[in-house]
DNA sequence: AGATGTGAAGTAATTCACAGCC
DNA sequence: GGCTGTGAATTACTTCACATCT
C-alpha cells in the first residue's frame, strides 16, 4: 500500500503506473538478455499478467511510441523506462534497523538493482555498528542526520520495529529524506510531498490467509 | 500488488477492504491493550490514514454496526474482524525457499499473527533440511505435495528465486495451494479462483527512488 | 451536538473499440 | 492483417453530504 500523499507528478504518471514501469524494465531486461530486439505489447501483457491495452496506456504515459508493424524496441525501451524510473543516476538509499529484516533487505538487493543503492545503515545496537554487510556500513543511530545531509540522502527504508518507526521517519524527514520504503507494520504520518511505499507482509498475510479460507473458484 | 483474480467474495469485500481489516485489527489491538472500550471512525481513520468515510464503509462491509453516540465497541470489532479474515481459525501456511529472505519471513513472522501459522517449509537444499527454524520445520522440497496435502495447506509464501518461482507455484497449485504469498520479483500465472499477492520489494524499492527524485512539495 | 449508515456524486483506473499506419 | 495510439465507455474505489439516531 502506498500512501503519503499527493504526487500528480508529470501528468498521468500514477503510481501504480511507476510500478508497473519497474516491472516492465525486469521483464525486459530478460527478454533483452534472451536475444529478442522488438515485443509486442500482448507479450508484454502477458509477462506482466497485465492486458495490452494497459501496457500501451503506461508507455503512452512515458511518451515512448512504438511502431505498428513491429511493436516496441527493447533496448530503448527499457533506456526510456530508465530515464523516467531514476532519471539515470544512481540513488542512494539508506537503510534504518539493522535486525534480521534489515539483514535480509540488504542481502536481497545486493547486486540487485543497479540503479539503486544502499550506501548508508543505521541501528541503535552498538554491537551492529561500524561493519560492513553487503556492502554497506553501519552507523550508530545518532549519526543518521549528519550522514544523510553529508551524502544528500532522500530515500529511506524502515525496518525497525513499529513501535519506533513513526519517531525514525520523523527524524528523517528533518534530515531530507523524501521518500519511504517502509517495513513496519504501522502507516506512518508524514508531511505533504513525502511519499511513502508500505511493504505490509503483515496485511498480506492476513489477506492470504482469508483468501485461502474463500470457497475454491469465483 | 495483488492479481490471481476474480474473487467478488461475498459481495462488498474487495481486496483492499481486507487490507484496511487487516490493519485496522492491529490498531485495535493497541487500542485495546491501552485499556480504550469505545473508538470513533475519525480516530480509527486517523491511525490508519485514511478517512473517517472509508473506516465507516469497511465496517458496513462486515456487517459490523456502531453507536451514534459512543462509536464503536474496540474488542467487539476485532471479534468481528478476526471472524471474517480467518474465519477464527488458525490458518497454517507454507513456505518454499529457506534462504536469506525465508528466513527472515519465519524470524518476523514468529509470534507476530496468531491466527497465522507457518508450519512447514520446504528447501531444495539438503544441507538446511530437517531442521526447526522459529518454530517450523524444513523439509526436503521432494515432500511438499505430500505434506501440503496431508495437513490440507492451503497458503504458501514463495520466497524462492525468480527463475523457478513459477515452477514452484505450479507444482503448489496441484497441491491444493489456492492463496499465495509471493516474494519473489515476478507475476504468477494462477488458474482463476487462486489469489497471489505480490510483495514486491523490487517494485517498491524503484518506486521509491522515483519520487525521490521528483522535486519537494505537491 | 455529534456521531453513524448510506445513497448519490465524484474521482481514479482500466478496458473497449476503432481509426490510422506499416 | 495485425499492430499501435487513444477518445470514449466502463468499472472500481473513495468521498460527500445528509437523514437518522442517541
Amino acid at each position: 500500500m502506498v500512501h503519503g500523499h499527493l504526487k500528480p507528478v508529470s501528468s498521468r504518471l500514477t503510481v501504480q503506473t511507476i510500478g508497473r514501469l519497474s516491472l516492465y524494465r525486469r521483464l525486459l531486461l530478460e527478454v533483452s538478455a534472451s536475444g529478442a530486439r522488438q515485443i509486442y505489447s500482448h507479450q508484454l501483457a502477458t509477462a506482466a499478467v497485465a492486458t495490452p491495452a494497459q501496457v500501451r496506456r503506461d508507455l503512452m504515459a512515458i511518451g515512448f511510441s512504438g511502431s505498428p508493424r513491429r511493436g516496441y524496441a527493447v533496448d530503448d525501451l527499457i533506456a526510456a523506462i530508465n530515464a523516467v524510473l531514476a532519471r539515470n543516476v544512481e540513488t542512494s538509499v539508506a537503510l534504518v534497523g539493522v535486525g534480521n529484516l534489515g539483514r535480509a533487505i540488504l542481502a536481497y538487493f545486493a547486486n540487485r538493482e543497479p540503479w539503486v543503492r544502499f550506501t548508508a545503515a543505521f541501528d541503535r545496537d552498538p554491537d551492529k555498528v561500524n561493519r560492513i554487510l553487503h556492502g554497506c556500513r553501519v552507523y550508530p543511530i545518532d549519526r543518521a542526520e549528519e550522514i544523510i545531509r553529508r551524502d544528500g540522502i532522500r530515500a529511506a527504508a524502515i525496518a525497525v520495529p513499529a513501535s519506533e518507526a513513526q519517531h525514525t521517519a520523523d527524524r528523517l524527514v528533518l534530515a531530507g529524506v523524501r521518500s519511504f520504503l517502509n517495513f513496519a507494520p504501522v502507516r506512518l504520518h508524514v508531511p505533504t510531498g513525502t511519499f511513502v511505499d508500505d511493504v505490509d507482509m503483515t496485511t498480506a498475510l492476513d489477506r492470504v490467509a482469508f483468501y485461502a479460507h474463500q470457497p475454491q473458484g469465483s
